[in-house]
RNA sequence: GGCCCCGUAGCGCAGUUGGUUAGCGCGCCGCCCUGUCACGGCGGAGGCCGCGGGUUCGAGUCCCGUCGGGGUCGCCA
């Protein structure tokens, strides 16, 4: 090592020591006679005293230098305690110039506010800041901290195929075309789903790899088109025991950022959170929970409440909203695709307020303020219509007053299960929200075609009913993990299929190998995965999860530092096959 | 694909109802400074106001289009 000490280490037990460091000039002082130098390392910064002026004057930001001196107590009253190393400074006797640095696109201080554009096209420098770099770094004890478990459970750590083909995930592929058969194609896998049942049907009984996965979707602040999971499947298991490993995962991870993760954890079944919070990832920092109004309003004579559901959401104080304000609200369900969100205003003497309230009867207006436990000053939104949608929009609308009102404890974690998923929704539900469904029938999976249904001699006599072993892990309204157990019996599997409408032949063509592999004595088995990026983003408080990817991409999976994508030569055209022209088209699935 | 917000010096931003030579902070360059620590002082350089068109006597400012970025809905099991 061109050092024998780490600059940030060093304290007053070493004074009298001669070190040689080497690191970044984070921060010049030069007083003419003296110059003080804070260098910077990865463990950390301390104080350098060059008396040569000379050496001194040249040095700028950035410069990569190695420096040899004896360190030395600071001068009574001159310690500096904002500094870990601040009592002592390495008086130099030589300085090196390893490496000049360039004027810098932006100054490399935490004091300061970069744009995300500019960190991230010089995103190496970015990296050399505190915030950035810790983040990284804690990325880097999340992966150590889940293997550590992982590993003191046997698991095993099994990379899987990045050129595969096409999995059945849903989202759209990001192919690569294949040189060796000009018209064919390899696809990037989604998740490693079939890859890692595979490997059960191979008797490695506990698998596990933080595997990439690509998905050619559009972009979030949570989602890129290559992101990470931690990848797990386990043999012979039942649902609680993929729960029990996934608590202990948790609580070692958020043990990091010291937070003890009260296990186990609570669970909530899909139906509970949909009817309570409007969605499948509940935020329970806050309360605020939909009130079922269906039969309250039975014989309403409100039009807008003959609905198949009426329910509500309370706003604490939200009586008072400006006229413009309620306003806003409509605005901001309209853009949500709803009509409107009707609102009850409680006025402080108790009289209802609002357009919505000249339409209730008399007894509904006398009863509704204890229905929903509203107080006087509260407002009451309301949707209507539809259960699956009213509950959506009072969910979000829910989510926006805990924003507004500030009754987010923005210091809690609230860690939840939420299990029974149902096994298929209506196809018609699936596909007016735009879903590509497999199959033509009239159900399609909620979460995979592999997913085993509780109950396996009814599941396909009631499939609106039918509930799945799926599980979903949610913190702070953010899902951050699920899965399923699996279907390890061909005639489940079959029937499955057949529920989904999938002949024969197109199970065949899309996972003939997978189903073939089951034929061969498949053990029972499930597994779950996290969205790691996610995961890392929430331990490290940062609202992007490109704040813990290295190198993130932008929007329009732009990646701001390599410039790709980029165009290729004719020459690369040719020579890939993309242009060839295959024998036939394979018709558009589904 | 829809909607919202943002593009002004290397970076972060200001720029009034459209009106002289487009500012501020940081950084940068030069000089000075022997105990600073987000050092300080003096001086200086640096602008296709994203791009294209339009309105106007006159556009950083208004309009249309376009490109880039961020957010959100759709989408992402």
């Amino acid at each position: 090592m061109i050092r024998t000490h780490d600059a940030g280490a060093l304290r007053a037990g070493d004074v009298g020591q001669t070190v040689t460091l080497a690191g970044w000039v984070a921060r010049r002082r030069d007083h003419g006679g003296v110059a003080f130098i804070d260098l910077r390392e990865a463990s950390g910064v301390v104080q350098v005293v060059i008396r040569d002026e000379e050496v001194a004057h040249s040095l700028r930001s950035e410069f990569c230098l190695k420096i040899t001196g004896e360190v030395s107590l600071r001068p009574e009253g001159n310690a500096n305690p904002n500094l870990p190393s601040g009592e002592v400074e390495v008086i130099a006797s030589d300085v090196e110039v390893l490496s000049a640095s360039a004027v810098l696109p932006f100054p490399i201080d935490e004091h300061i506010d970069v744009g995300e554009e500019a960190r991230l096209k010089h995103r190496y420098l970015d990296l050399r800041r505190t915030g950035p770099s810790a983040a990284i770094r804690l990325r880097s004890d999340v992966n150590k901290a889940a293997r550590d478990v992982l590993d003191r459970h046997g698991f095993v750590e099994i990379e899987t195929p990045t050129l595969t083909r096409s999995t059945p995930e849903g989202a759209r592929d990001f192919l690569v075309p294949a040189r060796l058969q000009p018209g064919s194609w390899y696809a990037l896998p989604q998740s490693p789903q079939l890859f890692k049942q595979l490997l059960m049907v191979a008797g490695m009984e506990r698998y596990y790899q933080i595997a990439r996965c690509y998905r050619d979707e559009d972009f979030r602040a949570d989602r890129q088109p290559e992101f990470t999971q931690l990848d797990i499947e386990m043999s012979f298991v039942e649902q609680d025991d993929v729960l029990a490993l996934s608590e202990e995962i948790l609580s070692a991870l958020w043990g990091l950022v010291g937070h003890e993760v009260p296990t186990p954890l609570p669970r909530m079944t899909y139906a509970e959170a949909m009817a309570r919070y409007g969605t499948d990832k509940p935020d329970l920092r806050m309360g605020q929970e939909l009130v079922e109004c269906t039969d309250y309003f039975t014989d309403t004579p409100f039009r807008v409440f003959q609905a198949e559901y009426v329910g509500a959401v309370v706003m604490p104080g939200g009586a008072s909203q400006p006229r413009k304000q309620l306003d806003a609200w409509q605005e901001w369900a309209k853009q949500r695709g709803a009509r409107g969100l009707a609102y009850v205003l409680v006025q402080e003497d108790g009289e209802l307020g609002g357009p919505v309230a000249k339409n209730l009867s008399d007894a509904e207006k006398a009863g509704i303020a204890a229905h929903v436990g509203a107080e006087p000053g509260d407002c009451i939104f309301f949707a209507a219509g539809a259960t699956k949608s009213s509950r959506a929009l009072l969910g979000a609308a829910r989510l926006e007053i805990g924003r507004r009102c500030g009754l987010i404890d923005e210091d809690a974690w609230s860690f939840l299960w939420v299990v029974d998923a149902p096994l298929f929704e209506p196809t018609a539900e699936a596909t007016a929200s735009g879903d590509v469904a497999l199959g033509y029938s009239a159900w399609t999976a909620v979460h995979h075609a592999f997913t085993s249904p509780q109950d396996l001699e009814s599941f396909d006599k009631d499939p609106g009913n039918a509930l799945a072993w799926a599980y979903d892990i949610v913190c702070n309204g953010n899902e951050i993990g699920g899965g399923s157990i699996r279907i390890h019996r061909d005639d489940v599997q079959k029937r499955v299929f057949t529920v989904m409408g999938i002949d024969e032949d197109e199970a065949q063509e899309k996972f003939g190998f997978l189903l073939d592999a089951f034929k061969f004595g498949a053990p029972p088995h499930g597994g779950i995965a996290f969205g790691w990026d996610r995961i890392c983003a929430l331990l490290s408080g940062s609202d992007s999860i490109r704040e813990v990817i290295a190198f993130p991409k932008s929007g329009g999976g732009f990646d701001p530092l390599t410039a790709a994508p980029a165009p290729i030569s004719a020459e690369q055209r040719k020579e890939a096959g993309v242009d060839a022209r295959p024998q036939k088209d394979l018709p558009s699935a589904e």
